[in-house]
DNA sequence: TAAAAACATCCTTATATGCGCATATTGTGT
DNA sequence: ACACAATATGCGCATATAAGGATGTTTTTA
Protein backbone atom coordinates (compact mmCIF):
# COMPACT_ATOMS: atom_id res chain seq x y z
CA UNK A 1 0.00 0.00 0.00
CA UNK A 2 2.85 2.16 0.74
CA UNK A 3 4.17 1.27 -2.47
CA UNK A 4 1.33 2.19 -4.41
CA UNK A 5 1.03 5.43 -2.59
CA UNK A 6 4.21 6.08 -3.43
CA UNK A 7 4.56 5.18 -7.18
CA UNK A 8 1.17 7.33 -7.19
CA UNK A 9 2.66 10.59 -5.66
CA UNK A 10 5.56 10.49 -7.48
CA UNK A 11 3.58 10.58 -11.01
CA UNK A 12 0.98 13.27 -9.66
CA UNK A 13 3.67 16.42 -10.61
CA UNK A 14 3.96 18.02 -13.73
CA UNK A 15 7.87 17.76 -14.03
CA UNK A 16 8.09 14.20 -13.11
CA UNK A 17 5.91 12.92 -16.01
CA UNK A 18 7.29 15.09 -18.23
CA UNK A 19 10.67 13.55 -17.74
CA UNK A 20 8.92 9.93 -17.58
CA UNK A 21 7.69 11.25 -21.19
CA UNK A 22 11.18 11.39 -22.54
CA UNK A 23 12.54 8.75 -20.99
CA UNK A 24 9.85 6.84 -23.55
CA UNK A 25 11.86 7.61 -26.07
CA UNK A 26 15.35 6.57 -24.76
CA UNK A 27 17.95 6.30 -21.61
CA UNK A 28 18.83 9.65 -20.53
CA UNK A 29 21.59 10.98 -18.39
CA UNK A 30 20.35 13.92 -16.38
CA UNK A 31 21.64 16.88 -18.74
CA UNK A 32 19.90 15.13 -21.49
CA UNK A 33 16.67 15.61 -19.09
CA UNK A 34 17.72 18.99 -18.33
CA UNK A 35 18.00 20.16 -21.75
CA UNK A 36 14.90 18.61 -22.86
CA UNK A 37 12.63 19.82 -20.02
CA UNK A 38 14.55 23.57 -19.99
CA UNK A 39 15.06 23.07 -16.51
CA UNK A 40 17.43 23.11 -13.80
CA UNK A 41 19.90 20.58 -13.33
CA UNK A 42 18.86 19.88 -9.78
CA UNK A 43 14.93 19.61 -10.66
CA UNK A 44 16.45 17.28 -13.00
CA UNK A 45 17.79 15.30 -10.91
CA UNK A 46 15.26 15.15 -8.29
CA UNK A 47 12.66 14.06 -10.58
CA UNK A 48 14.77 11.58 -11.88
CA UNK A 49 15.79 10.53 -8.32
CA UNK A 50 12.40 10.27 -6.77
CA UNK A 51 11.13 8.32 -10.08
CA UNK A 52 13.62 5.84 -9.13
CA UNK A 53 13.03 5.19 -5.97
CA UNK A 54 9.49 4.94 -6.55
CA UNK A 55 10.53 2.13 -8.61
CA UNK A 56 9.97 3.78 -12.40
CA UNK A 57 13.69 3.96 -13.53
CA UNK A 58 16.68 1.85 -13.91
CA UNK A 59 20.32 3.38 -12.79
CA UNK A 60 23.23 2.87 -14.50
CA UNK A 61 26.59 4.53 -13.90
CA UNK A 62 28.77 5.53 -16.98
CA UNK A 63 31.55 7.40 -16.73
CA UNK A 64 30.49 10.64 -15.17
CA UNK A 65 26.61 9.85 -16.30
CA UNK A 66 23.96 8.87 -14.64
CA UNK A 67 21.55 6.93 -17.37
CA UNK A 68 18.24 6.63 -16.36
CA UNK A 69 15.86 4.36 -18.26
CA UNK A 70 12.58 2.72 -17.88
CA UNK A 71 12.55 -0.42 -16.08
CA UNK A 72 10.87 -2.73 -17.88
CA UNK A 73 12.72 -5.52 -16.19
CA UNK A 74 11.65 -5.50 -12.20
CA UNK A 75 8.84 -3.45 -12.76
CA UNK A 76 5.82 -4.75 -10.19
CA UNK A 77 3.06 -5.77 -11.99
CA UNK A 78 1.11 -2.20 -11.71
CA UNK A 79 3.71 -0.37 -12.83
CA UNK A 80 2.86 -1.01 -16.62
CA UNK A 81 -0.50 0.04 -16.15
CA UNK A 82 0.42 3.26 -14.60
CA UNK A 83 2.82 4.19 -17.66
CA UNK A 84 0.04 2.83 -20.05
CA UNK A 85 -2.34 5.23 -18.23
CA UNK A 86 0.26 8.10 -18.28
CA UNK A 87 0.61 7.63 -21.99
CA UNK A 88 -2.95 8.03 -22.30
CA UNK A 89 -3.55 11.04 -20.30
CA UNK A 90 -0.50 12.82 -22.09
CA UNK A 91 -1.04 12.37 -25.29
CA UNK A 92 -1.19 15.08 -27.82
CA UNK A 93 0.05 17.37 -24.64
CA UNK A 94 1.92 20.07 -26.18
CA UNK A 95 4.36 20.22 -23.80
CA UNK A 96 5.49 16.61 -23.76
CA UNK A 97 5.70 17.04 -27.79
CA UNK A 98 8.16 19.75 -27.88
CA UNK A 99 9.98 17.56 -24.66
CA UNK A 100 10.10 15.33 -27.01
CA UNK A 101 11.53 17.50 -29.71
CA UNK A 102 14.20 19.17 -27.74
CA UNK A 103 15.88 15.66 -26.95
CA UNK A 104 16.23 15.24 -30.21
CA UNK A 105 19.37 18.11 -29.94
CA UNK A 106 20.25 17.88 -26.62
CA UNK A 107 23.94 16.97 -26.01
CA UNK A 108 25.63 14.51 -23.57
CA UNK A 109 28.48 17.19 -22.64
CA UNK A 110 29.53 20.69 -23.07
CA UNK A 111 27.76 23.88 -22.59
CA UNK A 112 24.39 23.54 -21.21
CA UNK A 113 25.38 20.48 -19.39
CA UNK A 114 26.24 20.28 -15.73
CA UNK A 115 26.29 23.07 -13.32
CA UNK A 116 26.44 25.17 -16.86
CA UNK A 117 28.28 28.37 -17.50
CA UNK A 118 29.87 30.30 -14.16
CA UNK A 119 27.88 32.97 -13.51
CA UNK A 120 30.34 35.72 -12.56
CA UNK A 121 32.49 34.86 -15.95
CA UNK A 122 31.87 38.16 -17.40
CA UNK B 1 -2.07 16.83 -18.37
CA UNK B 2 -3.54 18.89 -15.58
CA UNK B 3 -6.30 16.38 -15.45
CA UNK B 4 -4.40 13.58 -15.67
CA UNK B 5 -1.55 15.10 -12.60
CA UNK B 6 -5.36 15.85 -10.23
CA UNK B 7 -6.37 11.88 -11.05
CA UNK B 8 -2.65 10.84 -9.69
CA UNK B 9 -2.50 13.38 -6.93
CA UNK B 10 -6.11 12.22 -5.83
CA UNK B 11 -4.92 8.52 -5.89
CA UNK B 12 -1.45 9.11 -3.55
CA UNK B 13 -3.32 8.95 -0.42
CA UNK B 14 -3.93 6.39 2.33
CA UNK B 15 -7.62 7.93 3.04
CA UNK B 16 -8.38 7.93 -0.78
CA UNK B 17 -6.99 4.58 -1.61
CA UNK B 18 -9.61 2.85 1.05
CA UNK B 19 -12.25 4.81 0.54
CA UNK B 20 -11.83 3.97 -3.22
CA UNK B 21 -11.33 0.38 -2.30
CA UNK B 22 -14.70 0.13 -0.36
CA UNK B 23 -16.97 1.88 -3.39
CA UNK B 24 -15.68 -1.20 -5.20
CA UNK B 25 -17.55 -3.14 -2.88
CA UNK B 26 -21.09 -0.73 -3.36
CA UNK B 27 -22.41 2.44 -4.05
CA UNK B 28 -21.58 4.51 -0.09
CA UNK B 29 -23.07 7.17 1.36
CA UNK B 30 -20.71 9.49 3.47
CA UNK B 31 -21.76 7.93 6.84
CA UNK B 32 -21.15 4.65 5.33
CA UNK B 33 -17.78 4.92 4.29
CA UNK B 34 -16.90 6.79 7.49
CA UNK B 35 -17.57 3.47 9.68
CA UNK B 36 -16.12 1.31 7.01
CA UNK B 37 -12.76 3.21 7.55
CA UNK B 38 -13.43 4.33 10.94
CA UNK B 39 -12.42 8.35 10.31
CA UNK B 40 -14.00 11.16 11.37
CA UNK B 41 -17.44 12.62 8.83
CA UNK B 42 -15.09 15.96 7.79
CA UNK B 43 -12.62 13.03 6.62
CA UNK B 44 -14.43 10.84 4.71
CA UNK B 45 -16.80 13.71 3.08
CA UNK B 46 -13.45 15.52 1.51
CA UNK B 47 -12.06 12.24 0.73
CA UNK B 48 -15.09 11.52 -1.81
CA UNK B 49 -15.45 14.76 -2.94
CA UNK B 50 -11.68 14.87 -4.22
CA UNK B 51 -12.15 11.25 -6.02
CA UNK B 52 -15.32 13.24 -7.32
CA UNK B 53 -13.40 16.18 -8.76
CA UNK B 54 -10.67 14.01 -9.81
CA UNK B 55 -13.38 12.26 -11.63
CA UNK B 56 -13.35 9.12 -10.38
CA UNK B 57 -16.73 9.38 -8.72
CA UNK B 58 -20.12 9.83 -9.58
CA UNK B 59 -22.76 11.92 -7.23
CA UNK B 60 -26.58 10.73 -6.75
CA UNK B 61 -28.22 12.61 -4.30
CA UNK B 62 -30.72 10.60 -2.51
CA UNK B 63 -33.02 12.35 0.15
CA UNK B 64 -30.48 13.24 3.53
CA UNK B 65 -27.53 11.03 1.19
CA UNK B 66 -25.11 11.73 -0.93
CA UNK B 67 -24.56 8.23 -2.85
CA UNK B 68 -21.07 8.17 -4.26
CA UNK B 69 -20.07 5.32 -6.67
CA UNK B 70 -17.43 4.60 -9.27
CA UNK B 71 -17.82 6.13 -12.44
CA UNK B 72 -17.97 3.97 -14.99
CA UNK B 73 -19.87 5.48 -17.57
CA UNK B 74 -17.87 8.80 -18.79
CA UNK B 75 -14.56 7.54 -17.61
CA UNK B 76 -11.63 8.88 -19.47
CA UNK B 77 -9.76 6.06 -21.17
CA UNK B 78 -7.06 5.56 -18.61
CA UNK B 79 -9.08 5.83 -15.23
CA UNK B 80 -9.75 1.89 -15.93
CA UNK B 81 -5.78 1.73 -15.95
CA UNK B 82 -5.70 3.63 -12.68
CA UNK B 83 -8.53 1.54 -10.97
CA UNK B 84 -6.68 -1.89 -12.24
CA UNK B 85 -3.26 -0.64 -11.09
CA UNK B 86 -4.38 0.17 -7.66
CA UNK B 87 -6.71 -3.11 -7.14
CA UNK B 88 -3.26 -4.93 -8.16
CA UNK B 89 -1.14 -2.39 -5.88
CA UNK B 90 -3.71 -3.20 -2.79
CA UNK B 91 -4.21 -7.07 -2.92
CA UNK B 92 -3.64 -8.24 0.21
CA UNK B 93 -3.46 -5.18 2.36
CA UNK B 94 -4.73 -5.88 5.79
CA UNK B 95 -5.92 -2.34 6.37
CA UNK B 96 -8.31 -2.23 2.87
CA UNK B 97 -9.69 -5.71 3.32
CA UNK B 98 -10.64 -5.25 6.75
CA UNK B 99 -12.34 -1.86 6.06
CA UNK B 100 -13.92 -3.97 3.17
CA UNK B 101 -15.64 -6.17 6.04
CA UNK B 102 -16.42 -3.56 8.19
CA UNK B 103 -18.66 -2.05 5.70
CA UNK B 104 -20.69 -4.85 5.75
CA UNK B 105 -21.73 -3.61 9.29
CA UNK B 106 -22.05 -0.17 8.43
CA UNK B 107 -25.51 1.69 8.57
CA UNK B 108 -26.60 4.36 6.88
CA UNK B 109 -28.72 6.10 9.61
CA UNK B 110 -28.40 5.98 13.26
CA UNK B 111 -25.55 6.07 16.07
CA UNK B 112 -22.05 6.76 14.26
CA UNK B 113 -23.60 8.86 11.34
CA UNK B 114 -23.55 12.20 10.37
CA UNK B 115 -21.98 14.26 13.32
CA UNK B 116 -23.26 11.64 15.84
CA UNK B 117 -24.54 12.21 19.37
CA UNK B 118 -24.44 15.87 20.43
CA UNK B 119 -21.72 15.92 22.81
CA UNK B 120 -22.38 18.33 25.61
CA UNK B 121 -25.82 15.70 26.21
CA UNK B 122 -25.21 14.51 29.09
C1' DT C 1 -42.36 25.85 11.93
C1' DA C 2 -38.96 23.72 14.64
C1' DA C 3 -35.83 19.99 15.54
C1' DA C 4 -32.99 16.48 13.84
C1' DA C 5 -30.22 13.97 10.44
C1' DA C 6 -26.65 13.74 6.88
C1' DC C 7 -23.38 16.50 4.51
C1' DA C 8 -20.54 20.32 3.16
C1' DT C 9 -17.54 24.07 4.29
C1' DC C 10 -14.73 27.47 6.94
C1' DC C 11 -10.83 28.37 9.88
C1' DT C 12 -6.71 26.98 11.94
C1' DT C 13 -2.60 24.14 12.60
C1' DA C 14 0.92 20.77 11.52
C1' DT C 15 3.31 18.72 8.04
C1' DA C 16 4.87 17.74 3.36
C1' DT C 17 6.48 19.20 -1.09
C1' DG C 18 8.91 21.60 -4.98
C1' DC C 19 12.49 24.41 -6.03
C1' DG C 20 16.73 27.36 -6.16
C1' DC C 21 21.24 28.34 -4.40
C1' DA C 22 25.43 26.92 -2.83
C1' DT C 23 28.28 23.15 -2.09
C1' DA C 24 29.76 18.28 -1.75
C1' DT C 25 30.80 14.03 -4.35
C1' DT C 26 32.72 11.27 -7.82
C1' DG C 27 34.88 10.24 -12.17
C1' DT C 28 38.20 11.97 -16.09
C1' DG C 29 41.98 13.77 -18.35
C1' DT C 30 46.37 16.32 -18.08
C1' DA D 1 47.97 15.84 -7.62
C1' DC D 2 44.99 19.22 -9.94
C1' DA D 3 41.34 21.23 -12.55
C1' DC D 4 37.16 20.32 -14.60
C1' DA D 5 32.69 18.04 -15.80
C1' DA D 6 28.32 15.68 -14.51
C1' DT D 7 25.66 14.70 -10.76
C1' DA D 8 23.93 14.59 -5.88
C1' DT D 9 22.68 16.89 -1.59
C1' DG D 10 22.00 20.17 2.56
C1' DC D 11 19.49 24.21 3.63
C1' DG D 12 15.90 27.60 3.44
C1' DC D 13 11.70 29.55 1.58
C1' DA D 14 7.17 29.63 -0.35
C1' DT D 15 3.35 27.00 -1.04
C1' DA D 16 0.36 22.93 -0.93
C1' DT D 17 -1.93 19.48 1.61
C1' DA D 18 -4.31 16.78 5.32
C1' DA D 19 -6.96 16.88 9.29
C1' DG D 20 -9.85 18.36 13.35
C1' DG D 21 -13.39 21.16 15.43
C1' DA D 22 -17.07 24.25 14.85
C1' DT D 23 -20.58 25.83 12.01
C1' DG D 24 -23.51 26.45 7.82
C1' DT D 25 -26.87 24.05 4.52
C1' DT D 26 -30.46 21.17 2.89
C1' DT D 27 -33.94 17.72 3.47
C1' DT D 28 -36.93 14.99 6.26
C1' DT D 29 -39.93 14.38 10.14
C1' DA D 30 -42.63 15.56 14.13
Amino acid sequence: MKELIKAFKSLSDETRLRTLNVLLEKECCVCEVMQALGISQTRASRSLMILHQAGFLRLRKEGLWSLYSIDKREMKKFYPLLVKAMKQGLAGSIVSDSDRERLKGAKRTGPGCGRGVKKGAD
